[in-house]
RNA sequence: GCGGGCGUGGCGAAAUUGGUAGACGCACCAGAUUUAGGUUCUGGCAUCGAGAGAUGUGGGGGUUCGAGUCCCUUCGCCCGCACCA
C-alpha cells in the first residue's frame, strides 16, 4: 500500500466497479425496500461543467449514497434541459446545427460528470431534445388540450425588425435588439396558453403542504400568485356611457375617494385620445420609461384630466374627476381604480401634485376630527371615520359591509383577484417541442392525430437568414388535414422550455415507451424525496412544474398533487475577482472605470514583493470583491483540471466543508490543497489497520458519537458539521494507541466517508481486506448507551460569569453540587466572604452563584 | 419604495435552541524531521495585559440568576420584485 491516494487509479477503477456491478441501478417499483427519490436540477448542457453544477451533484450524491447504505431503494436519474436559446445562438454564430452543438456538449459534459464519481442510474438518462421525449410531451399537450387546459389567444411579444425575430425579454437591451440593434416594436400574435391560471387557489394553498420547502420560496411563490380579495364596481359616467369598472382590496375606504383613474392602454382612454392629441402624447409618454419595480416606485405620479367626472356609488350627486394616469396597470384587475389619497401612498403623491382632496376615514387614535396632514398616507388598522353608515367600524367590518351593500343593490360584488397571468407557451423558435397541431383554413385548428407522434423536428434548416427555421422550411409545414383532408399548415412555434422541465421527474420514475410514464411505477417513485438546485428556480420552474403535475392530476393521469416533497436550495460558487488596468499610472491619478479589464485566477501570479501581478503583461492586478462565478468577470475555475490534480474526493469534499451548503462557497486553491493532504491522512489510517487487541473506552464513545452525528447532519443537509465530526473522529484516531477498538473505528471510517468521498473509501475497504463494496454496506450502527457520558464538566459562575469548572458525576444532586461548587477554591476567592444571595442549579450543567 | 435574509477571531464557520462563545477547517507563527522546497509530526493562535484579570458575537437599550440566541431601537451588507389598487 503507497503511502498516498493515487485517485488517477482509483477513480475511474471505481467508477467501473460501480457501472459493471449495476452498483446504482435503480431497484424495480415493486422493491420492499423504502423508497427514495433524489434529484438535482437536470443541467443545460452549455459545454461545459462549472463548479456550480458540481457542488449541486455532490450535495445530492451524498444523499443518495447515505439513503443507499440506510437501507433504501434509490432513484437518482440525470439528464439534459437541452432545448433553448444558447444552441441556436450558436448555430448563427458557429455555422453548426442546434442538434449538434448540443449532443457534442452532453457528450462532453457527461464525460465531465463521470469523473466526478456519481451514484447514478445512467441507465434513465434522458434529454429533452430528442423525440422520444418531446413526443411523450406532445402527447400531454393533447391530453391538456383535450381537457381545456389549453387555448389560442393574441399577446403582445417583443418583436425584432431586422432580424425578424420574437426576442426574449433577455435579448431586449435598453429598448433595442441585442443582436441587431433595432428597435424592438411590440407585436400582436396568436400564441398558445396553458390555464394556470385555473390553479391559483390551489397552488397557493398547496404550499401549506410544503414543510419542506425553504420558507422564502413559499413566500416567493405565494407573492408571485398574488392573492387578494376585494370589491368589483362599477363608477356610472355623468352623462353618457357605461360607467367604469373599478377593482380595489380597500372597499372600506370607499367614503375617502377623490377621484377615479384608469390606465393608459384602458379602452376607454384609447378612445378619448382619438380626438384627443395631448392625450395621445400623454399615453405615449407612459410607455416610456424603465419597468422595474425600483424604478416606477420613484417614478413621478403624473396623470391626465380627461374632463370626464363620475359617480360616487354610494352618493349619485359626489362627483369624482377621471384622469388616466401612468401608476395604473392595464392587465391588473380592471385597470381601472379609485384614489383614496389619506390610505394609499400612491394615491396621496397623486392627490397632492393635482390638488384634489384627502379625506381620512380610517383613524389610528383620536385624531378622526383632524385634517389629514403631510405626506404619509396611512394604511394600518382603525376605526372607520367620516363614511356615514360605515363609522366605527374596523377595517375589516367595512370591507364585509361595503361589499354586501353593492350586492345587495347590484352595483358591484366581492371578488378574488390574483396576480398570476396564464402561462403563454408558444415560441417562435426551431430548436423547442413542436407544438402539435394543425391549422385548416376549412376546420380550424386541429390536434395533430396521436399516431402521427412524435412530429419530429426536421434536421435541415439554416440559420443564416432572419425568421423562424421551421416556418419557411420548405415541406415541413405543409400538410393535409387530418378532418378533411385538404392542404393544411402544421403550427410552427414551439413549446416553452419551462414545459420540457415540467414533468421530466416523472419521466424519470417511469419510461415506457409507448406512453408518457406508466401511472403505478411514477406513483410508487413520486414525489421526490429530496429536490436540489439554485433559488433562481424559485418561482417559475417550481411553479410551472408543480402545476403541470396537479394538470395531470386534474385529468387523472396520476394521482400525485406536489411532485417536490422537500427541496433544499444551495448557494453560488462564489471566487476572487481580479483587474488590471489598461493603461498603468503615471502620476497616481484616478483611472476610470473603463480603463480597468477582468483577469482569471489562472493569469495572475505573486511577484517577489508579494504583490499580485498579471503574468503576461507584468502589470498590478487590483483584487477585487468575491462573487459568483461568471465569464464576464473572468473569475471562473475550471472544474476539469481540478480532478487530474486532487481526484474526485478532494473537490467533493471541499463542496461540502466549512460552509453552510446554503450559503455561498468562496473556491480557494488553498482550500482545496489542504483537502487533498486530508484525504491523505484518511489514507495513511487505513493504512495502519491492524490486529491489535485492547479497548480504548473513549476511543469507542468518540466513534458512537460520531456515527450518530454524522448520520443526523446528513439527514439535514448540514454537510459542513458531518465534516467536522470526521475532522475530530480522524484526530482522535491519529492520537490514540493501538487497540482493538482502534482498528473498529478505523473500518467503521470508512463507512462513515463513504457517501462523501467514494473512491477513497472503496479502495481503503478494499486494502483493509473487508469484502465487497463499501457502498453497499450498510451504515454503522450506534449504542446509544455510549453516547451518555458518565461524568460531566460543570461550569461554575458568580452572577453569570465563568469562575470555575467542576468535572462531576452525571448524577450528582443539586445539593452536591450547591455544595461543591461552593467548596471550590477560585469561588471562595472570587466570593471573598461575600454571603450568595442565591444560587441556580442546572444539574449536568452549570451552578450560578448570585452574590 | 415593498418583501425576505444576514452581521460571531485574519478568513470560512460551530454553539445541544436561554446555560462554559469560537468546535472543525483555512491562513499564520514557533519547533522537530528533511540536503532544500514540499510532505509529515509537535505546539501556539479572539482582544488588551508581564500577570492576576478585564473586555468581547455590528452599535445602543431592555427582559432574565444567566442573552450570540428573546424584545425594542439603530447602523451596515446581501437577495428578490410585480406601482398588485
Amino acid at each position: 500500500m503507497s503511502s498516498r491516494f493515487n485517485p488517477l487509479s482509483s477513480d475511474p477503477k471505481w467508477q467501473q466497479v460501480w457501472a459493471t456491478g449495476s452498483t446504482f441501478t435503480t431497484p424495480p417499483a415493486s422493491d420492499p425496500r423504502p423508497k427514495s427519490y433524489i434529484l438535482e436540477m437536470f443541467p443545460y448542457p452549455s459545454g461545459r461543467i462549472h463548479m456550480g453544477h458540481v457542488r449541486n451533484y455532490t450535495m445530492g450524491d451524498v444523499i443518495a449514497r447515505y439513503k443507499w447504505m440506510t437501507g433504501h431503494a434509490v432513484l437518482h436519474p440525470m439528464g439534459w434541459d437541452s432545448f433553448g436559446m444558447p444552441a441556436e445562438n450558436a448555430a448563427m454564430e458557429k455555422k453548426v446545427h442546434p442538434g449538434a452543438w448540443t449532443r457534442a456538449n452532453i457528450e462532453a459534459m457527461k464525460k465531465q460528470l463521470k469523473r466526478l464519481g456519481l451514484a447514478i442510474d445512467w441507465t434513465r438518462e434522458l434529454s429533452t431534445c430528442e423525440p422520444d421525449y418531446y413526443g411523450h410531451e406532445q402527447a400531454l399537450f393533447l391530453d391538456f388540450l383535450k381537457a381545456g387546459l389549453v387555448y389560442r389567444k393574441e399577446s403582445l411579444v417583443n418583436w425584432d425588425p431586422v432580424d425578424m425575430t420574437v426576442l426574449a425579454n433577455e435579448q431586449v437591451i435598453d429598448g433595442r435588439g441585442w443582436r441587431s440593434g433595432a428597435l424592438v416594436e411590440k407585436k400582436k400574435l396568436n400564441q398558445w396558453f396553458l390555464k394556470i391560471t385555473d390553479f391559483a387557489e390551489e397552488l397557493i394553498e398547496g404550499l401549506d403542504s410544503l414543510e419542506d420547502w425553504p420558507e422564502k420560496v413559499r413566500l416567493m411563490q405565494a407573492n408571485w400568485i398574488g392573492k387578494s380579495k376585494g370589491l368589483e364596481c362599477t363608477f356610472n359616467l355623468v352623462g353618457e356611457g357605461d360607467g367604469i369598472s373599478v377593482y380595489t382590496t380597500r372597499p372600506d375606504t370607499l367614503f375617502g375617494a377623490s377621484f377615479v383613474a384608469i390606465a393608459a392602454e384602458h379602452p376607454l382612454a384609447q378612445s378619448l385620445a382619438e380626438n384627443a392629441p395631448a392625450l395621445q402624447d400623454f399615453i405615449a409618454d407612459c410607455r416610456l420609461g424603465g419597468t422595474t419595480a425600483a424604478e416606477i416606485e420613484t417614478a413621478e405620479k403624473r396623470g391626465f384630466n380627461t374632463g370626464l367626472s363620475v359617480e360616487h356609488p354610494l352618493d349619485s350627486s359626489w362627483h369624482l374627476p377621471v384622469y388616466v394616469a401612468n401608476f395604473v396597470l392595464m392587465d391588473y384587475g380592471t385597470g381601472a381604480v379609485f384614489g383614496c389619497p389619506a390610505h394609499d401612498q400612491r394615491d396621496l403623491d397623486f392627490a397632492r401634485r393635482y390638488r384634489l382632496p384627502v379625506t381620512r376615514v380610517v383613524a389610528e387614535g383620536d385624531d378622526e376630527d383632524s385634517d389629514f396632514e403631510g405626506d404619509m398616507a396611512y394604511t394600518g388598522p382603525g376605526r372607520i371615520v367620516n363614511s356615514h353608515f360605515l363609522n366605527g367600524m374596523t377595517v375589516d367590518e367595512a370591507k364585509a359591509a361595503v361589499i354586501a351593500l353593492a350586492e345587495q343593490q347590484d352595483w358591484g360584488h366581492g371578488k378574488t383577484q390574483y396576480r398570476l397571468r396564464d402561462w403563454g407557451v408558444s415560441r417562435q423558435r426551431y430548436w423547442g417541442t413542436p407544438i402539435p397541431v394543425i391549422h385548416c383554413a376549412f376546420c380550424g385548428t386541429l390536434p395533430v392525430p396521436r399516431q402521427d407522434l412524435p412530429i419530429v423536428l426536421p434536421e435541415d434548416v439554416t440559420f443564416d437568414i432572419p425568421g423562424n427555421p421551421l416556418d419557411r422550411h420548405p415541406t415541413w409545414k405543409h400538410v393535409k388535414c387530418p378532418n378533411c383532408l385538404e392542404d393544411a399548415v402544421r403550427e410552427t412555434d414551439t413549446l416553452d422550455t419551462f414545459a420540457d422541465s415540467s414533468w421530466y421527474f416523472i419521466r424519470f420514475a417511469s419510461q415506457p415507451k409507448h406512453a408518457p410514464f406508466d401511472r403505478a411505477e411514477a406513483e410508487a417513485w413520486l414525489p421526490v424525496g429530496q429536490y436540489i438546485g439554485g433559488i433562481e428556480h424559485a418561482i417559475l420552474h417550481l411553479l410551472y412544474a408543480r402545476f403541470w403535475t396537479r394538470a395531470l392530476e386534474k385529468i387523472g393521469k396520476i394521482a400525485v398533487k406536489e411532485p417536490f416533497g422537500a427541496l433544499f436550495t444551495q448557494g453560488m460558487v462564489t471566487h476572487e475577482t481580479y483587474q488590471a488596468t489598461a493603461y498603468l499610472p503615471t502620476n497616481g491619478s484616478i483611472i476610470p472605470s473603463s480603463e480597468f479589464y477582468w483577469v482569471a485566477p489562472e493569469e495572475i501570479e505573486i511577484n517577489d514583493a508579494g504583490s499580485p501581478r498579471e503574468i503576461s503583461t507584468g502589470r498590478p492586478i487590483i483584487v477585487g470583491r468575491i462573487e459568483k462565478m461568471s465569464k464576464s468577470k473572468k473569475n471562473t475555475v475550471d472544474p476539469g483540471p481540478m480532478f487530474d490534480q486532487y481526484g474526485a474526493d478532494a473537490v467533493r469534499w471541499f463542496m461540502l466543508s466549512d460552509s453552510p451548503p446554503e450559503r455561498d462557497l468562496e473556491w480557494s486553491e488553498s482550500g482545496i490543497e489542504g483537502t487533498w493532504r486530508f484525504m491523505n491522512r484518511i489514507w495513511r489510517l487505513f493504512d495502519s489497520v491492524g490486529n491489535d487487541t485492547g479497548c480504548d473506552k473513549s476511543l469507542d464513545k468518540l466513534l458512537h458519537r460520531a456515527i450518530a452525528g454524522i448520520a443526523t447532519d446528513i439527514a439535514a443537509l448540514h454537510f459542513n458539521k458531518a465534516v467536522a465530526k470526521i475532522h475530530e473522529l480522524v484526530n482522535a484516531i491519529e492520537k490514540s494507541a493501538p487497540s482493538a477498538s482502534r482498528s473498529t473505528a478505523i473500518r467503521t471510517l470508512a463507512r462513515l466517508i463513504a457517501p462523501m468521498v467514494p473512491h477513497l473509501a472503496e479502495e481503503g475497504w478494499a486494502a483493509m481486506g473487508e469484502s465487497g463494496l463499501v457502498s453497499q454496506q450498510l451504515w454503522p450502527e450506534h449504542d446509544p448507551a455510549l453516547l451518555i457520558d458518565d461524568e460531566v464538566t460543570v461550569a461554575i459562575q458568580i452572577n453569570g460569569k465563568l469562575r470555575d469548572t467542576l468535572i462531576v458525576s452525571k448524577d450528582m444532586d443539586k445539593a452536591a453540587l450547591e455544595a461543591a461548587a461552593l467548596g471550590s477554591d477560585k469561588i471562595i476567592r472570587s466570593l471573598d466572604g461575600a454571603i450568595p444571595k442565591k444560587v441556580i442549579v442546572v444539574p449536568g450543567r452549570l451552578v450560578n452563584i448570585v452574590a
